[in-house]
DNA sequence: GGTGAAATTGACAAGAC
DNA sequence: GTCTTGTCAATTTCACC
């Protein structure tokens, strides 16, 4: 799907804020209301735009202890990539995991409330899920930028 | 600020969908349109919501290529660390920096569309940033999960 | 805390350019 | 592909429990 540079404008905008209304959008990007609309339906059933989100404060809800762990496997066999994989997206304090190239095989961000959570969920949920070889952890000391909106401009 | 349970409630469902009518949240909640009016207006009046964003889709706009880049410092004196958190701010390609514990000082999220524009960002920005002494990247190959929405559920 | 009705404002559809 | 008009459904306010 070829964007144009309004379309880009508008996925900017409203990676910034999606609760704005059309009309503001409309006075931004010096468009009629219709035609905001019209292309955010479009961006919408391209898929472009995956979801609507509200972000809650870390801090706010006491879950602001944020770990990196870094996993290796005993093997790599496709039933032991799978299970694992599907194991670990069922845990609600892992908020990503990626299949990474280099010393270790996954990266996860961990959100808990503290250290004694973080304990907790290493020994009771992390470490019960077989085939983990070797783990390396290291904790968020300050979040320098945190952003969800990725730059579509040209 | 204490929350009961139909502000989780609330929370988890905005998190999920934050374009939700306020009617569809009422029927789920068992609650009145202006109840759950009001508590939304509170949770963004506390800060507990920091913000409504769209979630754009990496793939369709080509930058599914992402990298993980751990970061060391020459030195850790005050002026360079802050120089240093604020030039990486800057870059769009970065999404998140952490400073972190552990062997590396700093974790970078950086998403570009292919291994050649990841080239051109460390050799033409990141490396261009004074009194980082060594980096570490690691690459995407999948990924397994990724979410923004934290449990807020007791 | 909560509700329900009234006022306001935005979303959405239809038709013309 | 965009604009104007008109309708409907949403948000928001208010009086009251």
């Amino acid at each position: 799907m070829a964007l144009d540079n309004l379309d880009r404008n508008l996925l900017q905008l409203l990676q910034q804020d999606c609760k704005q209304t059309n009309k503001e959008l409309s006075n931004k990007l010096n468009l009629s209301v219709t035609a905001v609309y019209e292309r955010i339906k479009k961006l919408e059933r391209e898929g472009l735009i995956s979801k609507y989100v509200a972000l809650v404060d870390k801090s706010h809800i006491g879950k602001s202890f944020v770990a990196f762990c870094s996993i290796k496997l005993i093997q790599h066999s496709q039933d032991y990539v799978v299970k694992f994989e599907k194991e670990v997206a069922k845990l609600e304090e892992v908020l990503e995991c990626y299949h990474i190239s280099g010393d270790y095989d996954y990266l996860l961000k961990v959100i808990v409330s503290d250290m004694e959570a973080f304990r907790e969920f290493m020994v009771k949920k992390l470490t019960t899920i077989n085939h983990i070889g070797s783990t390396y952890s290291s904790f968020m000391i300050n979040e320098v930028k945190h952003t969800t909106a990725i730059s579509v401009l040209k």
